[in-house]
RNA sequence: GGCCCGUUGGUCAAGUGGUUAAGACACGGCCCUUUCACGGCUGUAACAUGGGUUCGAGUCCCGUACGGGUCACCA
């Protein structure tokens, strides 16, 4: 067994060193879910916000799990979040390839290199039988941890099957965390983990540690579920005489208290989000805040954008215990994002949305938008608010009725019966005109304005709630179908 | 079951031995008002539990309960 010592040293010259570099690792499983999503921001704050290098990579060292199309998900999702990568399988790198399946080799390599360090064993047994609910999960000991370099050999030259498992040594390992401190384990719950499996490729453990290292990542941020993990990776970089990168455990995004969120469930992904009505601002933002919060003068701050989220990121402020997944609050965050747009560019965004259910092109689109965009958390709220535009609802007469506003239906058919020639008269159609012509009257019949407005807007849409005014209503609706709701109400009224 | 981790209002959370225990969302009330919103004001509501340590504990230590993770030739 010879080993390639020039080929260990050219990897190690192109680790690149000194700066900070992160890196996102998704599986492609063709599905961003909202945990991941959140990973990757943190991930890439880290690097951002120390003026590093953040690194994508794939890992698809499953082959059974492949998925067609599962990357582009992964890259467009990053794009559009504005999350972009230094490094990765699109853009290359000094540490190239970024696509574990394309590293086959390396980890090959770096396997056998630890076997010749003593770490590692080659192994012959059968596929470990799943152990199955028995309770009590005893390890047993691998009869091939002690065979002989010549056994070794011998089962080697008859072409055997094999896998390498990690060597465990005696003793305790004490592991350090940015978030959970130092973790202290007894070795002996820990097991000879595969490291390349039967068919040559390696397990995700050891393929994030040979990666991690080759490529000079200096903060490792996963998900707690490898948190028990964990000290096998320091084991594994000791043994190799590696320097341990900073491990940064993130506690998972749940559904409810006791559930992950997850595809199963019908929980959604970022995508998911994005065709509900959220904005991709919005959307990040809450996540940011879901499992962690500023520090100091910025404590109370809970809009930023990822400019802000940079200036204001630290790892310290990443929280230990599961955070739970609140719509409420996703859609408070997006009805902040959503009114703080100029008005141009909700428009611009809320029309596909109007158009769903105003397919009158009389109907201006923009005028509609200005009216909605205080009234709406998500976009898809838009669709319902506005139907009443194409279509007058069958209403109630008893609609025309209420307290506050003094009226009910017969005082409704006076106002309507005052408002309709006021309201023709006009000659100029503007929010100001109808606005001026409709509080005029009121003045002059010696009535409050809701008991004028009130009848006016219930009859212009036929809707207890509508998003606007009778002014702004009117307005949109134009003066003939204006009069003609009006009159359509007065009818009401009489019958 | 072993090992590891976690636990502040319904939710997200601040808090690093001495506070009237922040703030946000949600919820209730009031104001504004041309409905609903927006905006403003205001209210209800929390340190899982039992022991220590200490003059003093949400903050430190131990136990208990509950929850989660992990124990794959998956990632």
């Amino acid at each position: 067994m010879s080993l390639d010592r020039q080929y260990f040293e050219e990897m190690e010259a192109k680790i690149p060193h000194g700066k900070v570099r992160t890196r996102f690792a998704p599986s492609p499983t063709g599905y961003m879910h909202v945990g991941n999503l959140r990973t990757a921001l943190y991930t890439w704050l880290i690097a951002r916000s120390h003026g590093g290098t953040f690194i994508l990579r794939i890992e698809d060292t499953d082959q059974g799990r492949l998925v067609e199309g599962a990357t582009d998900v992964i890259y467009r999702t990053m794009a559009e979040c504005g999350l972009n990568h230094d490094e990765g399988p699109d853009v290359g790198g000094p540490v190239a390839p970024y696509i574990q399946s394309q590293r086959r080799d390396t980890y090959g390599k770096y396997a056998k290199l630890l076997v010749e360090l003593g770490h590692a064993y080659y192994c012959f047994c059968e596929k470990t039988e799943s152990e199955e609910d028995s309770g009590v999960f005893e390890r047993a000991a691998d009869p091939c941890r002690d065979l002989s370099r010549e056994e070794v050999e011998q089962k080697l030259a008859q072409g055997l099957p094999y896998v390498i498992r990690q060597r465990i040594p005696e003793g305790t390992t004490t592991f350090n965390d940015a978030i959970f401190g130092d973790i202290t384990v007894d070795n002996s719950t820990l097991d000879d983990q595969v490291l390349l499996k039967r068919d040559g490729l390696p397990t995700y453990n050891f393929a994030n540690v040979i990666d991690d290292h080759l490529m000079g990542i200096t903060h490792v941020v996963r998900g707690s579920e490898y948190l028990a993990s964990a000290p096998k990776y320091n084991l594994l970089y000791e043994a190799f005489g590696w320097e341990i990168p900073t491990y940064v455990h993130c506690s998972p995004v749940m559904r409810d208290a006791q559930n992950k969120m997850s595809k199963r469930h019908g929980d959604p992904s970022y995508e998911d989000l994005k065709a509900e009505g959220y904005l991709t601002e919005a959307v990040l933002n809450y996540v940011a805040l879901l499992g962690w919060s500023p520090k100091g003068e910025l404590a109370e701050q809970e809009i930023f954008d990822l400019e802000g989220l940079v200036k204001a990121f630290d790892i310290t402020g990443i929280s230990k215990s599961p955070a739970i997944f609140d719509r409420a609050k996703l859609d408070h965050f997006n009805a902040v994002y959503l009114r703080s747009m100029a008005a141009e560019d909700f428009a611009k965004v809320a029309e596909p949305y109007i158009r769903q259910s105003v397919k009158d092109t009389r109907y201006d689109a923009a005028a509609i938008a200005s009216v909605l965009q205080a009234r709406c958390e998500k976009l898809s709220d838009i669709p319902e608010k506005v139907d009443f535009f194409d279509q007058l609802p069958e209403y109630s007469v008893e609609f025309f009725t209420n307290k506050k506003s003094k009226t009910n239906p017969e005082v409704s058919l006076a106002m309507l019966e005052a408002a309709v020639p006021a309201l023709e008269a006009l000659e100029q159609w503007t929010v100001e005109s109808v606005h001026d012509a409709l509080i005029g009257l009121a003045e002059k019949l010696e009535v409050k304005n809701a008991t004028l407005m009130w009848p006016v807007r219930i009859a212009a849409a036929g809707k207890l709630v509508t998003p606007g005014g009778a002014v702004e209503i009117c307005y949109i609706l134009g003066k003939e179908e204006t009069v003609r709701r009006l009159r359509a109400g007065m009818e009401m009224l009489k019958g």
